[in-house]
RNA sequence: GGAGAAAUGGCAGAGUGGUCGAAUGCGGCAGUCUUGAAAACUGUUGAGGGUCACACCUCCGGGGGUUCGAAUCCCUCUUUCUCCGCCA
């Protein structure tokens, strides 16, 4: 959500920025300075009106306790119509509250300097690009293929105990999956990351808090029963421990890892490309997250970016890094970038990780502050990123790694998998 | 799941209808003293709205109600604790 004051100031600049996303956010921003310089004169009506009543009411307190009954209910006649008054206009402001918000909510947040304009992931800006593709011998498969050739993934299986998206890890593949966990977690708490074991549910409030809800209700799992929601990410939970924080300044850097399982009902992205692991309702995903001082969160960006691109030089995987053009850009996000890793069988890319600077689109939600040197409280700036999302790692190494003897293991996956070959 | 108790500022903890946004203690910050530090003393110290700045308004777990007036009374929800039951 933006931040109220800065849509007042710097609204013009606001609208410029938005046309990358492809909005025209000019009716929206006018309608929000209107609504909210209506809000502030009723405020200030409703405030002025308690005020009297308030005074009235010592006052009458007052005479009560000197013992003058009668001059107080005489009094006592006058505050009917400031309750009247204030009840009335009490209703307006919440109502007209209530109106603002809902159009603050709609407004994505505004793209950073260097997010370039475009449409679709077509427009994308490929930044960087290493490791090689590998040449693979005659009658390469994808991945869906090799699973079942080796019986390391039953997606059949995950089917008929749940449904289509959640398949089932079997044997060396679950292994796999395990280390690959493991191996990114020792990456990370490497690193500085604490690492967390957090809720797989959450409330509305965090939903809302890191922007999930309201525009994406449809892409959670909602457990009515109890009104809680699967987490579709473990920024979720994560960057919501902070919710309604005031931290004191020298709290930064926070930086937090974290697995989990993820929940996403995926409405309507049925079709193609969604063939085995390349979308799923239920994955793995190693999540890292740091809440950072404003000055310092684009640095704390690049960090990020690097520390992933380490990762995946060490499981020597070719990906390259996108920046996320405008009409790619999430709508809570500033500046995104995508890692995609190339699936050789598929002869395809597949998004693995995306990093994001939230700026204070999230805080402002959450709440989530510090004192900065002057002791006022300031929003401050949040940032996540994946490391890795698992079945799509798993997707390119096992495309990447085949052999005619079998898939190969990483070097750096051997300790954790205790094996280096799958045959 | 059943029965009871509770929820107040960074923490502890008073306050049971009337200048209470809230005593007191601890902690934090600033100052005095000191070569420096500690101790002691003095002052200061919640959040949000609003204003050029004041004034003023809102917030004592959330929501609703009673009253001229609510931290205080009523209803409801949530959470925590104790006891019982069940259980990984």
């Amino acid at each position: 959500m933006l931040q109220l004051h800065k849509i007042r100031e710097d609204k013009d600049t606001i609208i410029n920025a938005l046309k990358k996303r492809n909005i025209d956010a000019e009716p929206v921003l006018s309608a929000i300075i209107d609504l909210d310089e209506k809000r502030r004169a009723i405020q200030t009506e409703l405030d002025n009106t308690l005020a009297k009543s308030n005074k009235l009411s010592k006052e009458i307190g007052m005479l009560f306790k000197s013992g003058k009954a009668k001059e107080a209910t005489a009094l006592k006649e006058q505050t009917a119509d400031f309750k009247e008054a204030s009840k009335q206009l009490g209703e307006e402001l919440t109502a007209t509250s209530s109106e603002l918000q809902e159009l603050l909510y709609q407004i994505p947040n505004v793209p950073h300097d260097s997010v370039p304009a475009g449409n679709s992931d077509e427009d994308n800006e490929e930044i960087f690009r290493e490791g090689d593709i590998p040449k693979l011998e005659e009658g390469a498969l994808p991945h869906w293929e090799l699973a079942k050739k080796y019986d390391i993934i039953d997606f059949e299986l995950g089917v008929k105990v749940t449904g289509a998206g959640f398949p089932i890890y079997k044997g060396k593949g679950a292994r796999l999956q395990r280390a690959l966990i493991a191996y990114f977690l020792d990456k990370n708490t490497e690193a500085g990351y604490t690492e967390l074991q957090l809720p797989l549910v959450v409330n509305e409030a965090s939903g809302y808090g890191t922007g999930q809800l309201p525009d994406k209700e449809g892409q959670m799992y909602h457990v009515q029963n109890d009104d809680l929601y699967l987490i579709p990410t473990a920024e979720v939970p994560i960057t919501n421990i902070h919710r309604d924080d005031i931290l004191p300044k020298e709290s930064f850097p926070i930086k937090y890892t974290g697995y989990t399982p993820c929940f996403r009902r995926e409405a309507g992205s049925y079709g193609a490309h969604v063939r085995g692991l390349n979308r799923l309702h239920q994955f793995d995903k190693v999540e890292l997250v740091r809440i950072e001082h404003p000055d310092n969160s684009y640095k704390a960006l690049d960090e990020m970016t690097e520390h992933v691109k380490n990762i995946l030089r060490e499981l020597r995987l070719p990906y390259r890094i996108l920046r996320l053009c405008g009409g790619d850009l999430g709508f809570t996000a500033a500046l995104t970038f995508d890692f995609e890793v190339f699936s050789t069988a598929q002869d395809r890319w597949l998004e693995i990780s995306s990093v994001s600077n939230f700026e204070t689109f999230q805080a402002n939600r959450l709440k989530l502050r510090f004192k900065d040197e002057n002791g006022k409280s300031q929003l401050a700036h949040t940032l996540n990123g994946s490391s890795l999302a698992l079945p799509r790692v798993l997707a390119g190494l096992l495309e990447n790694y085949q052999t005619k003897d079998g898939i190969k293991i990483p070097e750096v996956l051997v300790p954790y998998c205790g094996f280096d070959m799958i045959n």
